[in-house]
DNA sequence: AGCACGCCGACT
DNA sequence: GTCGGCGTGCTC
């Protein structure tokens, strides 16, 4: 009888392969294996070894086995099994994203041993013009036990310099040094004291032991969920044990990793997308051998190969980044539930404004309901007002009583944070005579101006041009920005408040290294200032000085076609909101709107965030949109719109079954993106079940079909965005 | 995804 | 006459 393996492979195929195992070779699922594919030689993983192969096929024999033990083990499988099957993505490249990279290019399972470096001889020797040889040499020397190479390119040094040296011999290869123990808890805090509120919080949490349980963390902003987490896993986490904390990226900042290790010292490790390869393959092998962990990282550390799950948190259970938006889009909090599932341990999913899918499932009993609705220390929740900007002149997009309100702060020598919610609302160059505005070339979309490189951007694909003075159409003068973006109200703000500095904070004033952390440093020193910014400001940072909020515009989502828009806007608007007043003085937030009689703003104001999401879970029920149904979009983009319609009608015709309704096929929202025609058809079904059945056979019906080879179509489980 | 095979245009 | 463009098809 002979022994077959059904193989995965890291290709956008939904299929698996059959091979033969050669006699002696023990095969288990999750190994990783050598095989020959075509006329190449690729690395799989196996998925079963008992399944019956497609007759009339030679089966080729499995080349090799990797390692003896499976990379991925036993729960890692299920959970990735379960998320392809649910999301609709090839298993191949499902199981292959839970390695790292070094492991899917078929490198060995174990650290390449680093060399390490000290210095000798004497540094006069060093050619006077090799500046940055000398400072090389000067920073080793203080290096008692030599420093790794990784060390010393992170300094700034490169290879070449190290190079220059060794055969100088002023620095000679050594040893390293004794591994310090590490995965072990190393600080001399216990846990950390609570307020009676956190503590009565702190006691509805189900503990490990209990087995699987979800629990939703309401906690508002400034209420201290952080400590909360700290608390939770000092008292329950075993110490052989491991747990998870997710973070969204923006969160995942140098103060929320030193706060974990404080209490928890060197067994707190981060996970991350700026990771390089030789970091990841350290990580990953340390939780695939169970080290008793603590880790840190954002959506994609759900995958890791725990092997001693005790515990899986997901702070800002609500963010959007969770959910992954293109090739495998999974969600990281759905996936954590899962998990927890799977590893009969706890999910805990904390947020000051959560998902309304989670507070849903709160609602119905799924998950236990905690709330932390008091703000720590001798902070106080801000008072929140609306200020109608229809027929006042704006500024920068500011209205004269907001800019004296932060006058006022500043006079008080407090801080104000000025939040520019950017989506739709970007600055777009327009000629005042002709009305002429730059379009992209490649997309359906206008150009952005970015004053700093004088460059128009589109923010859709990578097209970029050199501003005009002119209009290029009439060649007017009278070519100016309009609309708002950080910029423009940091120009404001600036000439405004000539002797107060005036900080912006986004995308593009952090991108360099370090920059978020002298800005942080400047607002933590607690002199006057303004901070201008965009989402970025929104998420976890605690500014004790900043008094005053003020958003520049927040009727972008109140009619959006977007049924996510309204719950996006409340959640970053108090979001936002809770930068203010998390110290001991008082915090005001001033909203700006052209409809200050919306019912959703008025609601705001009044800051209780459940009685909001029970109000737009209502709204849901009655559009029946998710939660009360489950969604998924099929999108085609092709190089006529004619062919993307054309395929989702195709795809349309295969959904015609009762307890599923579909919209569509209509252009997207952005229909011509990079020269792509792009359309999209929207399922909505009574029953998760039945809708998944269905997908499967779709999908597999739509790999056989010819298509326009132009023709791309995708498919998106749960969708964050609809447009 | 890779990679080869294949059938049409511009070159020594 | 060949080199090479990328459309099409296949991988156990």
């Amino acid at each position: 009888m002979v022994k077959t393996a059904r193989i995965a492979l890291n290709r956008p195929l939904r299929r698996l392969f059959d091979y033969r195992i050669p006699d002696g070779m023990k095969l288990h699922p999750g190994q990783r294996v050598r095989i020959p594919f075509g006329r190449q030689q690729a690395i799989g993983l196996v998925t079963d070894t008992n399944s019956t192969p497609v007759p009339g096929i030679t089966l080729k024999p499995v080349s090799s086995a990797l390692e003896e033990w499976p990379a991925l083990p036993e729960e890692t499988f299920k959970l990735l099994s379960w998320a392809s099957s649910y999301y609709q993505h090839p298993l191949g490249e499902c199981l292959f994203t839970a390695l790292p990279p070094a492991l899917r290019r078929g490198r060995p399972a174990h650290e390449k041993h680093e060399q390490w470096w000290k210095a000798a001889g004497d540094a006069s020797q060093i050619p006077a013009n090799a500046k940055k040889q000398q400072a090389l040499h000067d920073w080793l020397s203080g290096e008692d036990n030599g420093a790794p190479t990784s060390n010393i390119l992170n300094k700034g040094f490169s290879r070449a310099q190290l190079k220059s040296l060794t055969e100088r011999g002023l620095v000679l290869e050594c040893a390293p040094p004794e591994q310090t123990t590490t995965g072990q808890d190393h600080s001399e805090h216990g846990a950390p004291k609570l307020s009676s509120a956190q503590a009565r919080a702190a006691s509805e949490l189900p503990l490990p032991e209990d087995g699987f349980s979800a629990s939703l963390l309401y906690g508002i902003t400034g209420s201290g969920k952080t400590e909360l987490y700290l608390y939770y896993l000092k008292q329950n986490l075993a110490p052989q044990k491991q747990a998870l904390v997710l973070v969204p990226e923006i969160n995942l900042t140098p103060q929320t990793v030193a706060r974990f290790r404080r209490y928890f010292g060197s067994r707190v490790v981060v996970w991350h997308s700026a990771l390089n390869d030789g970091e990841r393959l350290s990580t990953w092998l340390r939780i695939r051998n169970g080290d008793p962990i603590i880790l840190i990282g954002t959506r994609s550390s759900v995958l890791l190969p725990f092997t001693g799950l005790q515990t899986i948190i997901v702070d800002e259970e609500h963010d959007s980044s969770y959910k992954q938006g293109e090739g495998f889009r999974y969600s990281g909090r759905d996936l954590a539930v899962y998990r927890a599932h799977l590893n009969h341990c706890p999910v805990i999913l904390g947020s000051a404004t959560p998902s309304l899918e989670s507070y849903q499932n709160a609602s119905q009993g799924k998950y236990n309901l905690i709330k932390l609705e008091q703000r720590a220390g001798k902070a106080t929740s801000p008072t929140v007002s609306l200020l109608d900007i229809r027929s006042r002149p704006l500024e920068g997009g500011l209205s004269r009583p907001a800019l004296d309100s932060i006058k006022q702060t500043l006079q008080n020598g407090e801080q104000a944070l000025v939040f520019v919610n950017r989506r739709g609302f970007a600055p777009v160059m327009m000629c005042f005579d002709c009305g002429h505005t730059l379009e992209c070339p490649r997309c359906d979309s206008r150009l952005t101006y970015h004053r700093r490189d004088r460059a128009m951007r589109c923010h859709h694909c990578d097209y970029q041009t050199a501003a005009t003075d002119h209009c290029p159409e009439c060649h007017s003068d009278a070519f100016k920005p309009v609309g708002q973006g950080t910029e423009r109200t940091e120009e404001v703000l600036s000439a405004t408040f000539t002797d107060t500095p005036v900080v912006r904070v986004d995308r593009d004033s952090t991108q360099r290294k370090g920059s978020i952390q002298k800005i942080l440093d400047q607002v933590n020193s607690g002199t006057p200032c303004v901070l201008v910014g965009t989402q970025m400001l929104a998420k976890g940072h605690d500014f004790p000085n900043v008094t005053l909020v003020v958003v520049v515009n927040a009727d972008g989502g109140l009619f959006s076609v977007d049924f996510r828009a309204p719950e996006q806007l409340v959640q970053t608007v108090l979001q936002v909101s809770g930068r203010a007043g998390r110290g001991e003085k008082a915090g005001q937030v001033i909203i700006q709107t052209c409809h200050s009689d919306h019912p959703l703003l008025k609601a705001l104001c009044h800051g209780k965030y459940l009685e909001l999401a029970d109000q737009l879970l209502n709204e849901r029920r009655a559009g029946q949109f998710p939660p009360f149904r489950s969604m998924t979009i099929f999108r085609a983009e092709a190089s006529t719109m004619e062919k993307s319609l054309q395929a989702l009608d195709t795809i349309k015709a295969m959904t015609q079954v009762p307890g599923i309704e579909t919209w569509g096929p209509l252009p997207a929202l952005i229909a011509r993106r990079a020269e792509k025609h792009r359309a999209q058809l929207i399922l909505n079904a009574n029953n998760r079940k039945l809708l998944n059945a269905l997908l499967s056979k779709i999908c597999n019906e739509l790999d056989q079909k010819k298509w326009p080879s132009d023709l791309r179509w995708m498919i998106d489980v749960d969708p964050q965005e609809t447009g």
